[in-house]
RNA sequence: GCGCUCGUAGCUCAACGGAUUAGAGCAUCUGACUACGGAUCAGAAGGUUGCAGGUUCGAAUCCUGCCGAGCGCGCCA
């Protein structure tokens, strides 16, 4: 059991037995009993603010409570702990021997890369994360890039913490933007104006030159917004993004389950004609005003497609929550999805729509204007070309989505080679030059119960173990949080540990006594697998060789 | 005008409501290469967390107002 598990359960006791002795009733379970590692070491190891919490209910202050628990924790001390202090207004601070640190890295190399920091958080919870869906009108960009990194490394982490999840792309194959790219395409196909809102890029080109379909703006447009989408595949797939599902706009519409969806809408009352098209009375559902469902044309809204599909989503494919991320630029129609959602019976919460905020891009000094109908947005490709598939994913999932950046290609070109990923990478590479070291030597790691992780006593080498030990409840946070960027910092602070490690501990020298060299591979192992674990988690490679 | 989101070092960004001292990286300055990869390590400097109130034992974090920025306000998608 981790200590922070056993360190819970003894403070619940002991608030318990206070509490006993104080004639009044109070038991808090030990889940949730707030333990943190204090960000100064000198107030221990370990802390709980318990007794801040529950003073009030204690009838007592939380100074006074906290020295009862400590008099009581120390006439029973919990495992590895050599003392207990109540500090400032009333924390609680264990400080513990070494030896929970070297259970810990047991810990972490018995279960290894893929069964070590697997939290349960979402008992088999099935989740859908719908992220990226850019229209599939030319090459994604370097936003879309930006916050699909962020879906899908949110998607592993979900995963890693006990959910089912599936990934999917909305596929906006249909409407007026599929029939503008028809338009572009045929008319460089034929030698004709380009229109005036049509798309520009040099991708309408190359595509209207292998055109070989007739004169028809539905078939060329459904014809280009496949070959598009290939080619967005074949990008993504160069960044470690893969979805398990392309949903087709169109093939939502041609199934009636747009008709089906409005009808069950109209039965509850909530949809009206006007004007010759057909309404969706949003406004009884929080929505500031009333939202089109069907035009007078006859045609479905973007919206009546889409409350369809969170239809399909959740109540015929059957999935428990879904998370859709949005960029900022459509949190306009995010009212009329929750009301369609809410109107269907769903309950609200089961779906989280997840706003990322604009990044802009500049080149140096001078601003990038991003359109895709012009054609000068960057392309992911080409920053993937500039600065590579890790270093284009990395700086990515170092902001969180809330936060709106400023993307700096002057300073990602220059930067590539001090980017962050080349530390966390060459900390990797370092553990691989050991290896392939240690064979050269004629080193051989001995078998973990032979091994005396007790020698591990340097604070470079506790520090590794600290960071490897944190690596579980960074699992379960970014996958609470929705936040696959805490996995980045972590991954950052182990690697930075290592360095230090590696740059004051010999592992493999002459001088270095064999069980201290043996104990050392072990930790050297550890950190392998937080490196792998956490790159994983963020799709970025962990090269044994730079 | 209304709505949504955001505001943290010179720059790019972190920080589960927790501790006199809000952390990294880049840039700047100073040191460390006869080890297993110096793409590293150690240190210095850099802040009224936009402003003003409020809640709390305790606020960058929650609430209110103001200021500033982005985005949205279509029978487009």
């Amino acid at each position: 059991m981790p200590i922070r598990d056993q360190l819970a359960e003894s403070v619940s006791r002991a608030l318990t037995t206070v509490a006993a002795a104080g004639g009044f009733d109070l038991h808090v379970d030990p889940d949730d009993i707030f333990l943190e590692r204090p960000a100064r070491r000198e107030h221990g190891d370990w802390s709980t603010n318990i007794a801040l919490v529950t003073a009030k209910s204690a009838g007592t202050i939380p100074r006074k409570l906290a020295e009862s628990l400590v008099e009581e924790l120390t006439a029973h001390l919990p495992p590895h702990t050599e003392a207990v202090e109540v500090a400032g207004p009333g924390f609680i601070n264990f400080k513990l021997d070494d030896g929970w640190l070297h259970e810990a890295l047991t810990e972490v190399v018995q279960e290894g890369e893929v069964g070590y920091a697997r939290p349960d958080i979402g008992h088999g919870e099935r989740v859908l994360v719908e992220f990226l869906s850019a229209n599939p009108t030319g090459p994604i960009h370097i936003g879309n890039g930006w916050w699909g990194s962020f879906g899908d490394s949110l998607a592993r982490v979900l995963d890693r913490a006990g959910h089912r999840v599936s990934r999917e792309y909305y596929v906006n194959d249909t409407g007026g933007q599929i029939h503008t790219l028809g338009q572009s395409l045929l008319a460089r196909h034929f030698g004709r104006p380009v229109p005036e809102d049509g798309y520009q890029g040099e991708y309408i080109t190359e595509l209207a030159d292998v055109y070989d379909g007739p004169d028809d703006v539905v078939v060329a447009g459904r014809w280009a917004a496949d070959r598009i989408i290939e080619m967005i595949k074949t990008t993504l797939a160069s960044v470690n993004i893969v979805f398990d599902e392309w949903y087709s706009q169109a093939s939502i519409e041609e199934s009636g389950a747009v008709d089906e969806t409005i009808a069950i809408l109209a039965e509850k009352g909530l949809v009206f004609e006007q004007d010759g098209a057909t309404w969706f009375r949003t406004t009884e559902l929080g929505d500031s005003r009333d939202r089109v469902l069907r035009k007078s044309d006859g045609d479905a809204t973007y919206l009546a497609g889409d409350i369809a599909y969170h239809r399909d989503k959740f109540l015929i494919r059957g999935f428990d929550r879904v998370i859709d991320i949005f960029g900022a630029d459509h949190h306009g129609q995010v009212a009329g999805l929750v009301a369609g959602v809410e109107a269907l019976g769903i309950p609200k919460d089961r779906l989280e729509v997840k706003l990322g905020q604009m990044i802009s891009v500049v080149d140096g000094d001078e601003a990038v204007k991003m359109g895709k109908r012009a054609g000068n947005a960057i392309s992911l490709d080409s920053l993937v070309a500039d600065i590579g598939p890790d270093a284009t994913r990395i700086l990515s999932l170092m902001t969180t989505l809330d936060q709106a950046t400023t993307f700096d290609l002057a300073a990602a070109r220059e930067q590539s080679v001090e980017n962050p990923v080349f530390y966390v990478q060459m900390a990797n590479a370092r553990i691989g030059g050991v290896a392939r070291k240690a064979i050269e030597r004629g080193i051989e790691r001995v078998p973990l119960s032979d091994a005396d992780l007790s020698l591990l006593t340097h604070q470079r080498e506790l520090e590794v173990i600290r960071s490897l030990e944190e690596l579980p409840e960074v699992v379960a946070l970014a996958a609470i949080d929705r936040s696959p960027t805490k996995v980045t910092t972590w991954v950052r602070r182990l690697a930075g540990a290592f360095h230090g490690f590696y740059h004051d501990c010999p592992i493999l020298a002459e001088d270095v006594d064999p069980a201290v060299t043996q104990a050392r591979l072990w930790l050297v192992e550890g950190t392998r697998i937080g490196l792998g674990i956490g790159l994983g988690l963020l799709g970025v490679s962990a090269p044994e060789v730079m």
